[in-house]
DNA sequence: GTGAAAGCGCTAACAG
DNA sequence: CTGTTAGCGCTTTCAC
């Protein structure tokens, strides 16, 4: 291939050295006179020499790079707004760290397996960070049997306690928004949801625990409803959607007209597309750029740098331990 | 670290084969005996081994894992719907191809050089994907001088006539909405964009390109301004975005009302939200899953399995040669 | 058809 | 402080 490809022996011998003492200057070890190991980075300053990583994670096992697993058939999560800033934040964190960012999705090939446990079992990547939605008894026995350390996007209890996971405060969420619509002076405020969603997603049961709660301390009757028609039936003033696909079927127009023409919308997260609707939408949403910047939301603190990825699974509950709550942004 | 994993070494002396037979059955080598190939697939099985891509790649001198190139400052892109479904079914193909992804962004670091090109310096990648904003000189050299494949994503010309790039045919996509616009009976439909944007942009100057001439071809005066007060001057009846930056534009109300109110608006590329929006957004868009299913928006032909993606640079311009037309969709 | 040995580019004992 | 040696897990001549 490449003939004239440099590598740490060539740099080596062209500083009359072994490839050892090319190595130690290379990882900045201690025991190395000034002298050599200046002549040794003139040399690789000189001839533009950069050290293979693939090699080296080879003799070391690590790969430094992180793999980000996806579901790729979720086309929410490719729709959703949330996702992305995320997905930006934990870029921005690993680049800084020198790690490479690695997507995976749950994509199952031909011969049964998924790329992602292919991916896990062969070692090629040093961590993992996967969505709730993937996180089940199967991939933790997986990521566990190969020791690789993860960490979970959005809070999910399986009765293991070894688990790390990064999540926004939902109770608190739907408490703000909650709160901000009977200041508003709306009073019969109603909380719309898929039914299956209740049961499948812990933030859902939060975000209707947080709406209940408070409520009761209002000292209104909370509503949750599963369908249109009861919303309907029920006076709804303002309707809290629980995730943006309800919101999506209130703004549709169907054959009758709006499903709750005179009702306010409330929802959870931003979407930049919010402002240009024709029905105002009132949300809560954590400022995640700056959550990011702080390097909690991801879990990764700065210290990992050239360290051995493994932290990655020592690293505590940010977002449970020091209850860092949304902090509610209201339109 | 993980002290019984189980390496081509293992499988051998389980087999009581050499590991260069195990490997000759890995890769499908034809001369191995039936007999000793069963055998080998049976431990391989029965202990669930699964070689090191890692290692393998570093004897081959291969990665396995397509770049995707991506700037992170562009807020732009990360706020584009068309990017994402691009990414997608980038994803798809590489998946079904056995390749992994790799996210990387156009990231400084520290030392001045950024992960792009320490990326393809190290080559940690067998070939790279990158957006034609991207795409420069310094880039071109870089990927040319360590034998770098990859495959610009839009058209952008250099003078380089070994560069691959595919893009959707902007002229014809202005064409249609001009089309369309004159035929719900617009006649004063006029162009807006962003100065600096027709010079720096080819597919900018192409979809000005397309306007002007079928508005030539209708016999209607053609007129591209840069400013909401051009337009207003101007009596626009139906007004096209070049991008969703200026449509955004015209959406938000000001302090003197809407910009434009009482001008239809046309754009390029859909957005599942517009049907949310206050005023209705007319435009044309590519069924990209569609074409990304037929393998061919990306370049990847299903052949590239299992074979050096070198290949890659031998790619033809499908969307060029092809004449492969935006399927125009209007609402 | 299969084994032995060298090598991909790097790190990590162990000497000296 | 620095060189030697032995790997990391796999592929690939080259013999036999």
């Amino acid at each position: 291939m490449n003939e004239n490809k440099i590598t740490i022996q060539k740099i080596a011998e062209l500083a009359g050295v072994n490839k050892a003492t090319v190595s130690r200057v290379l990882n900045g070890s201690a025991t190395i006179s000034q002298k050599t190991k200046e002549k040794v980075e003139r040399i690789i300053k000189e001839y533009n020499y950069t050290p293979n990583t693939i090699a080296r994670g080879l003799a070391v096992n690590k790969t430094f790079t992180v793999g980000f697993c996806h579901d790729y058939k979720d086309k929410r999560a490719f729709a959703n707004h949330f996702f992305y800033k995320m997905l930006q934040g934990i870029e921005n964190v690993i680049y800084d760290n020198d790690y490479l960012f690695l997507m995976m999705s749950r994509h199952e090939r031909e011969d049964g397996t998924s790329m992602f446990e292919r991916v896990v079992k062969e070692r090629r990547v040093d961590g993992v960070i996967l969505p709730s939605s993937l996180y089940n008894e199967a991939n933790y026995r997986l990521l566990k049997e190969h020791r690789m350390p993860f960490v979970v996007l959005g809070e999910r209890e399986f009765g293991h306690s070894d688990v790390r996971w990064v999540d926004v405060d939902n109770r608190q969420a739907a408490q703000l928004l909650t709160e901000r619509l009977y200041e508003n002076g709306y009073r019969r405020i109603h909380l719309y949801t898929d039914q299956e969603a209740i049961a499948r997603d812990k933030f859902i049961a939060d975000r209707i625990d947080g709406y209940t709660r408070t409520m009761e301390k209002l000292g209104l009757p909370a509503f949750v409803a599963t369908s249109v028609g009861e919303l309907q039936a029920r006076g709804t003033e303002a309707v809290i959607c629980c995730t943006h696909e309800q919101l999506f079927e209130l703004l549709k127009e169907t054959a009758d007209g709006l499903p709750l023409p005179d009702a306010e919308l409330g929802t959870f997260d931003e979407n930049p597309m919010f402002q240009y609707f024709k029905r105002t939408v009132h949300y809560v949403s954590i400022d995640l750029e700056k959550w990011a910047n702080r390097r909690r939301i991801f879990c990764f603190p700065s210290s990992i740098k050239k360290k051995t990825f493994r932290t990655l699974s020592r690293f505590p509950h940010f977002w449970r331990e020091h209850q860092i709550l949304n902090k509610g942004q209201m339109k």
